[in-house]
DNA sequence: ATGGCACGCATGGCGTGA
């Protein structure tokens, strides 16, 4: 089984670059951040034209996610059910093959003392309490996409220099952690520990892909009793290096067969 | 790396992203 994330910025933009990836790649289930388009205007048939589900929920010009699968998705669900903002652009779930799949797109914060800083502290304690109400550590559950955190010094370029940045601030990171203590690891750094690659590079510094100056956002965090049956987690930076490229590039875990055959009775989320 | 890019928009400069 292979499971990839993928902020697009547009999908419209870059429909050709996602959809050679999926021809080459084939994951089980892709997630999608970032697609800027509302619903009616979706390039919805060129993904079933290709053989993919696909099911998005997004809005003009901003946000927006998609889960494109192979096979069709169960229980589709979109945005927080907790009473506050839904929020339903930045977060899908679906049931893919047995293994919950939880796609983000956490806000990105814009700056420490701006309100939608607050709004992103926010954002990831409502995740940990529907992680802690809807599923459980023992089931397989991927959560994955735009999580906008560098969650250690090197998974950014020139940490220092950053400690004041809402992707590197030390109450996000704490923030964040706090919901992978619901039983989350981080598939790319548990298959390649030490190593500095990253899975975003700004448009404006030039050559950034090749000096490696960058940031690793995006991520394939994993409960337990999947994480144990992931084989590899890679950062493709090839669809990067493409002409007119998302400033963010693919990321891809590998799974191998489950032990037993059946899924968990607990692997689909109660309400 | 942060003046420098790219996105979409009832566009012709602006808000946003990270």
């Amino acid at each position: 089984m292979k499971i990839a994330t993928f902020n697009a910025n547009s999908i419209r933009s870059r429909l050709p670059i996602v959809l050679d990836w999926l021809a080459t790649h084939r994951p089980d289930v892709l997630g999608i951040q970032e697609t800027k388009v509302q619903d009616a205007d979706f390039p919805r048939e060129a993904f079933e034209a290709a053989g993919w589900h696909v099911a998005f929920r997004g809005e003009k010009s901003y946000n927006g996610v998609a889960l494109v699968t192979r096979e069709p998705p169960e229980s589709v669900r979109f945005g927080f059910e907790d009473g506050g903002p839904a929020d339903e652009t930045r977060l899908v779930r679906a049931v893919v093959g047995g293994v919950a799949v939880v796609n983000t797109y956490v806000p990105q914060g814009r700056a420490i003392d701006h309100a939608m800083y607050r709004y992103k502290l926010q954002w990831y304690a409502r995740l940990k309490r529907m992680f802690a109400a809807g599923y459980s550590a023992g089931q397989p559950l991927a959560w994955i996409g735009d999580i906008n955190i560098a969650v250690a010094p090197i998974d950014v370029s020139n940490p220092a220099a950053h400690v004041n940045d809402p992707c590197y601030h030390s109450a996000a990171r704490d923030a964040f952690l706090e919901v992978c203590a619901f039983g989350f690891e981080d598939l790319f750094r548990k298959h390649h520990p030490g190593e500095e690659s990253y899975s975003f590079f700004d448009y404006r510094v030039p050559n950034a892909v090749t000096r490696n100056i960058g940031w690793r956002i995006d991520y394939i965090l994993a409960t337990p009793p999947l994480a144990q049956r992931s084989v590899a987690c890679e950062i493709d930076l090839e669809p990067r290096m493409r002409e007119k490229p998302s400033d963010h590039t693919f990321m891809v875990a590998e799974f191998g067969k489950q032990n037993g055959a059946r899924p968990a009775p607990d692997s689909v989320p109660s309400r």
